[in-house]
DNA sequence: CGGAGGATTGATGCTGTTCAAGCGTAGTGG
DNA sequence: CCACTACGCTTGAACAGCATCAATCCTCCG
């Protein structure tokens, strides 16, 4: 595919190991390939497909936690808005990854798709009984969450402590780093989120995040492609989200 | 205690629910009131006592985590910094708050002693183990974490959109539910951090924290004293903390 | 062709930073 | 008991980075 032909709501593709398990029989598409496959075949059967087009909403902030999602395919934006309307994404999910697995009475924040989106839902009662007779899946599962707390704690940083120029270049190495992960390019990179997503995400403006992206494509670090990013000047850009 | 004779390093006391269980026997000081009874009574026998002095750590950033801690008495700082300084303070912790419950292999920041404090040290990968035997006290635990992440996205918020008078007063506000949680006095709150620690939690300036205080207090919705505040005009504050 | 929505770019202004000086209190030693 | 220092906090003045306001462009689509 061309980077010319990049649709404006990028498609998330399915990584082909999400549709066949080891022997080459296709299975449903499901869960994350972050988790074993024994883990799989354990929460398999309790999940349901869920599907979104654009802009659909998964489930809204404070609403009453009944489920559990894996991501499959598709990208999300996952948020909190103040009374007055200002917003701040906390994340985005991607294929494998999972959303609500605190599993707390009521969602922390809303989610709702950036472009065609597919999940497995699992009912949270059932998912979490499933847990307390896997200690070893649910230590996992606590360790994934973990992981998840100690990226907060780098958004943390990033959001009170870095510049503009800082943060999205950050921005665009975490992304890569996840798209690697995943299997999609991280070379190119997809940016299936608005440029007010990452603003919002990342503590800017709109506007900020428009100059600082043409800045740094005019400076040879990125090329701005359509519905993404080319990344140019890897050395430059580690540099500037200076660990 | 007067508010006139707050020590400068104020010394989080001991809520009585910890040292007597419910029969009125002294125990060891130890875990937190947070945990029912039952699991209390579960971790104990893991646990052994670390005291820390003012400005002593108890551990670094990214080293190995070979225990997890529940803080008994005093306050803690918990922080990230960047190779040329700039500090993130992700947090501070009050006794029965753990440090280290996401159980990875390396510490996600450091932590180090705001005043005298005490604490309950469990070797990590016994505590593990305990916890696969126990399903129904890892799911607690979970929980937990569960609700940590939860307050981490209200942070990214404070961070990413949030005005200085606001970070200010959410800032207070958020102490004073935490300080009833604990049994101190939610109106005149002690401050064990400084201003700077302050400032590098709220994503400010050490100056910019003063004159927000200072005007806090010229307006009237707080007196400042000696190592603390006094709130004084709750509704203005939890008006401008605007959740 | 025309409209809508997102992205870009420019001009101006404000919030919070930076730099700098001074204050207050605790601790120390003469 | 009082200087003297150290350290944290406060306050002021000037500055800068990012926000705001506003206009224009681009691309997709009907």
């Amino acid at each position: 595919m061309s980077i010319h032909s990049l649709p404006v709501g990028p498609r998330i593709p399915i990584p082909p190991s999400f549709l066949f398990d080891g022997i080459g029989k296709p299975r449903l598409v499901s869960l994350s390939a972050a988790l074993p496959l024994a883990e799989r075949d354990t929460l398999e059967p309790l999940s349901r497909r869920v599907s979104l087009d654009q802009k659909e909403t998964l489930f809204g902030q404070d609403e009453p936690a009944c489920s559990v999602f894996n991501v499959t395919s598709g990208a999300l934006r996952l948020y909190r808005i103040l009374p007055d309307g200002r917003r701040q994404v906390t994340g985005f999910a991607f294929p494998g990854d999972f959303i609500g697995l605190s599993l707390l009475d009521r969602f922390a924040v809303s989610a709702d798709a950036l472009g065609p989106v597919t999940a497995c839902r699992f009912e949270r009662l059932a998912f979490r009984r499933l847990l307390c007779e896997n200690p070893g899946l649910m230590m996992h599962l606590h360790e994934i969450t973990g992981q998840e707390l100690s990226r907060a704690k780098d958004m943390m940083m990033l959001l009170g402590r870095r510049t503009a120029d800082e943060k999205v270049a950050t921005f665009l190495m975490g992304l890569r780093d996840r798209y690697v992960r995943i299997g999609l390019s991280p070379i190119t990179l997809e940016l299936p989120m608005g440029r007010l997503d990452i603003a919002d995400h990342l503590g800017l403006t709109i506007e900020t995040v428009s100059r600082t992206l043409s800045r740094l494509d005019k400076d040879g670090c990125i090329l701005i492609v359509p519905g993404g990013v080319r990344l140019v000047d890897h050395n430059r850009l580690d540099r500037m989200s200076a660990h």
